[in-house]
RNA sequence: GCUCCAGUAGCUCAGGGGAUAGAGCAACUGCCUUCUAAGCAGUCGGUCGUAGGUUCGAAUCCUACCUGGGGCGCCA
């Protein structure tokens, strides 16, 4: 209902000048949803914050608005309330209308944005070698959402991941992919590593163990910024290996994303320093080439240098970052860059985009965003580790969550009795493992930390992907029940006669406000939220509203109600990553 | 020491200038001869960390402090 607001905000703007003349003609009307469904549907706070500049009690400023504004298509006769709110509620007539006007658009009458950005979110970024752990998951889900809306809005969006596959820690796992998996190197697809993790213990442990083993990584090292061609193609069997190990996640996940590692920008790295240095912000200081920031300091309280080349001539991730950041502006022009980072680089970031500004690297038209989130936690309230104390492979945690639906599942279709087959027990279980994972990350304020709970995520009550999907699912009931097909409805009259329809179908008419909101502060929390009410209000209405025994019209209007909201649901449970089912 | 984030019901969390602060879980009470119970209705539950300040109005903005969690020179 973005384009009633911004029809109500004219209409107030008109009455305020009508009343008090043109020096009031751009003030902003205050329009809110109402705080209580009891005061309407709209509120405008605007009468409280003229008392002064008017000298007028505010109720009576309140009464002058109201008898020049003119709302009759939209709303019933405002009403005003307690200090001089004026309080609007939306005729049946506009509600109805504005429902059959999204019934057959496949974008439920969310029009693609004017302003397309091209937009980069750097999400996920697991390091080469080792496995997706409990670490990647936030950011991978989240990103991914955050894309999935953008790319909806109409945004050009280019999903990197910025992966950990470069650096002195190669040295190691090359040295050791030499030594103990030689035939590798020279026969095609020789190499099962099988478990990359315990791959990556045994190099650091001779690392940490053995001088030689050091010695000979120090050099590979030194072999890969040089370009020689057996350690690059040690390397790129290990990276190769792990792209298989990353592409079984992001298939179970269903994440899109475009391998762009730190390897990507190792060319770059001596022009960022060269230019960083031409811009006269290079200071040497203690064998290492840094810029000095500002509003930074270290712990004796002096200005606190970022590091652009170390003492040893190597270069680190804030180069990396810095040489990130220009090229995603200068080549692939991007106007708004998301990192998906945890909260702990917050100062990072900070920190690369001030160097990144001073260098001139930013126009003042591309924004940077850092979209921060809190630690995964266990229920303890501690980091969230396996029983042993490992970290939490990502794999294991969602076989985990799809054995638990499914042990769910089984249990409940034996209570009612229920046959179905493995087919339909496994992908149910699938499917609700999956977003139970997704939707209890998602629809957490995710700059806290976040407990980790299976019994809680798979929960059938409550704020749950299950309940979401229940909902989903009632209504395709409907469909099998009475043998409608909700394709088949067409462009058929809306009428809103009980209250717990009004009250759906004022919910499925804010859908783009939420879209909106997202789009701007990247909290897919609120998406959620929106989708668990609604899901909330369609079981009210579907508890109270009889729809196929229903007279005509009614029947048909209840029904379209119904499919509106489960492809509402559908719509913006797919933005979260999601997928719904059609029994479960 | 500096810095970032958080502190709201027993628990998990929404709300981030506007009316009597919300939801879910847990606990308790009703409702399946009905398209429906993975649901609905209801009860119980709050010094919004503390103290000041700004404002017609503060959980929300500002300052200080307390508590918890991150980060802070050559790992990423």
């Amino acid at each position: 209902m973005n384009a009633t607001i911004a029809q109500l905000k004219q209409r107030f703007e008109q009455a305020l000048v009508a009343a008090f003349g043109r020096e009031l003609a751009e003030t902003d009307p205050i329009l809110v949803p109402a705080s209580n469904p009891k005061f309407g549907d709209y509120q405008s706070n605007v009468a409280m914050s003229l008392t002064k500049k008017l000298g007028k009690p505010p109720q009576g400023i309140a009464q002058a608005i109201v008898e020049q504004l003119d709302v009759t298509d939209l709303c019933e006769a405002p009403t005003i309330a307690g200090p001089g709110f004026i309080n609007l509620r939306l005729k049946s007539s506009y509600l109805e209308q504005q429902l059959q006007q999204i019934q057959t658009d496949p974008r439920l009458g969310i029009a693609p944005t004017k302003q397309p950005q091209h937009t980069i979110v750097d999400f996920s970024s697991p390091n080469i070698a080792k496995e997706m752990h409990v670490g990647h998951l936030r950011s991978t889900i989240i990103g991914d959402c955050i894309a999935r809306v953008l790319e909806f809005i109409g945004h050009d969006v280019l999903r990197i991941n910025h992966l950990g596959d470069w650096g002195t820690q190669f040295g190691m796992l090359i040295t050791h992919l030499k030594q103990a998996y030689p035939e590798a190197l020279t026969t095609a697809n020789a190499l099962a590593l099988g478990d990359l993790t315990s791959f990556y213990k045994q190099a650091k442990q001779r690392f940490d163990e053995d001088e030689e083993f050091r010695e000979t990584s120090r050099l590979e090292v030194v072999a890969l910024q040089a370009g020689n061609e057996e350690t690059l193609r040690a390397w790129n069997l290990l990276c190769e290996q792990s792209f298989l190990a990353f592409r079984e996640i992001y298939d179970l996940l269903d994440i899109q994303i475009a391998n762009r590692g730190e390897s990507f920008y190792n060319p770059l790295l001596a022009g960022v320093v060269s230019d960083l240095d031409k811009a006269g912000l290079l200071v040497e200081d203690q064998g290492a080439q840094c810029v000095f920031l500002e509003g930074f300091t270290n712990k004796e309280g002096n200005p606190l240098p970022l590091i652009i080349k170390k003492s040893d001539g190597g270069y680190n991730y804030a180069t990396t970052d810095l040489a990130a950041v220009r090229y995603r502006i200068q080549q692939d022009h991007a106007d708004r860059i998301i990192y998906v980072t945890d909260a702990g680089q917050a100062n990072h970031f900070t920190q690369v985009w001030q160097v990144a500004r001073k260098a001139g690297w930013i126009p003042d038209n591309v924004e940077l965003v850092h979209v921060p989130f809190g630690l995964v936690q266990g229920e303890d309230g501690k980091k969230f580790k396996t029983r042993s104390g490992d970290t939490v492979r990502l794999r294991d945690l969602l076989d985990e969550a799809v054995a638990r639906a499914k042990a769910d599942l089984e249990a409940r279709l034996q209570e009612e009795g229920r046959q179905e087959s493995e087919d339909f027990i496994d992908h149910v279980a699938e499917v609700v493992g999956i977003s139970s994972v997704k939707y209890a990350d998602l629809s957490q304020n995710r700059t806290s930390n976040y407990i980790f709970s299976y019994d809680k995520m798979l929960s059938l009550q409550g704020n749950t992907a299950p309940y979401l999907l229940y909902a989903y699912v009632r209504v395709q009931g409907i469909s099998r029940k009475g043998n409608i097909d909700f394709q088949q409805l067409g462009d058929h009259a809306i009428q809103l006669t009980e209250e717990a329809e009004s009250t759906l179908a004022k919910h499925l008419l804010g859908f783009d406000e939420v879209l909106s909101a997202l789009e701007m502060d990247l909290m897919p929390n609120r998406l959620c939220q929106y989708l668990f009410e609604l899901s909330q209000k369609f079981n009210q209405f579907y508890d109270r509203c009889p729809i196929l025994q229903a007279d005509e019209p009614q029947r048909t209007s209840r029904l379209v109600l119904a499919d509106l909201t489960a492809r509402t649901l559908k719509l913006g449970l797919s933005l979260l990553g999601i997928q719904v089912l059609e029994r479960m």
